[in-house]
DNA sequence: ATAATAAAAGATATTTTTATCTTTTATAAG
DNA sequence: CTTATAAAAGATAAAAATATCTTTTATTAT
C-alpha cells in the first residue's frame, strides 16, 4: 500500500503539470497532460471533471480550450488536492481502522499516529499547487510513470 | 484513504490482541480474537493463516489449540506485520507513483516524502508486537473498532 | 480407536477501485 | 450558421481488495 491512492497519484501529477503550464499562461489538453504524467487518459479525465466541479482547477471547452489554474488556485496548499480526492482519512482517522481516533479510548499506536499525521498534514499545508513549478520547468524534478535511465 | 489497508489493520489489531494474550501463557481462538477486534471471523482467519506462513505468528490446531506468540515473537518490531501483509511501498515507493523512488530522477515531493517515510519506518521499528500488553491489560488502549461510548 | 475441537486450505462471492467506451454540451474559428 | 475542437457526463467493464463458504487436516481428550 502507497500513502495515496492512485487515483491521487494522478491528480497531484496532473495538478503539477497543469500548474507550470498555467504559469506562463499556457492550457493543457487532457491527451497531453496523460501522455505528460503517463496515466491512463480517460480515467485522468475523470479526476479532473471531479477537481473541475470541486474548484480546484478550472478548464474551458472547445478549440484552444483546456485545463489550468488561475493565480489564485496556483497558491492553493496541495492538501486540498489530496483531501478532494482522498478525504480525510489520512489525516484524523485512526491508524489502526478504530471508527474515530478518540483521545478518551485510543488505539494503542495513538500517539504515534498523532505525531505521523501531524507531519504529514504540516507538508502538505506547507507545499502549494503551483510551488514546483520552476523545478518542473528546469527538469529537476519528474512527474513522468515510467524511467527513461 | 487511510495509511493501512484494512487487512493490515485487522492484522496489527490481531497480534496486538494474541500478543498481550500470550503474554500470559494464553492461546486465542480465532472467533474470540474476531470477536476482541471487530474483524470479520473468516477473513480474519485468512490474515493470521498468512502471517502464520510467514513466520510472525504460530498456533496450534485442536482442543485447547489456538493463535500465540513466542517470546521471540513478542520482541519482533511492528514494522514486520505491515510489512508482511502491505508490503513496503510505503517505506520504499515513490509517493507519487513514479515507478521508483530515485535521487537521480525525484518527483517533486521525493524530500518531503523521504522524511515521512522516514518516520514511520522508525517508529514502527521502534514499538515491538507486545510493547503494549501492559496498556492493553490495563484497559488503557481499546482494539475495538466500533466505541462503546 | 473415536469424537470433538480448532486451524489450514481451497473455492466462491461481494464490494471497491481503477479504467474504458460512448454520447452530449460548450466554445471558437472560418 | 456550420464545422472542428475539447471537456463533461453517463454507462459499462476490468481488476483488485475484502469477505464468506465449504472441505480438509491436525490435535486432544475420552
Ligand atoms: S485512536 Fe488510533 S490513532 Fe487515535
Ligand atoms: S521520487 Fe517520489 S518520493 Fe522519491
Amino acid at each position: 500500500m502507497a500513502i495515496f491512492s492512485k487515483t491521487c497519484e494522478y491528480a497531484i501529477r496532473a495538478v503539477f503539470y497543469i500548474a507550470q503550464k498555467s504559469a506562463s499562461g499556457m492550457k493543457s489538453g487532457i491527451k497531453d497532460i496523460a501522455a505528460e504524467i503517463d496515466s491512463p487518459e480517460l480515467y485522468l479525465a475523470k479526476i479532473l471533471q471531479d477537481l473541475s466541479r470541486k474548484g480546484l482547477i478550472t478548464s474551458t471547452k472547445g478549440p484552444n480550450g483546456g485545463f489550468f489554474l488561475t493565480s489564485e488556485m496556483l497558491e492553493l496548499p496541495l492538501i486540498e488536492v489530496v483531501k478532494a480526492v482522498d478525504g480525510d482519512a489520512l489525516f484524523t482517522g485512526c491508524g489502526l481502522g478504530l471508527k474515530q481516533c478518540s483521545e478518551l479510548h485510543p488505539c494503542p499506536l495513538h500517539n504515534e499516529f498523532k505525531a505521523i499525521r501531524n507531519d504529514i498534514t504540516l507538508m502538505l499545508s506547507n507545499v502549494s499547487i503551483g510551488g514546483f513549478n520552476q523545478e518542473l520547468a528546469e527538469g529537476l524534478v519528474s512527474l513522468k510513470k515510467s524511467k527513461t535511465d
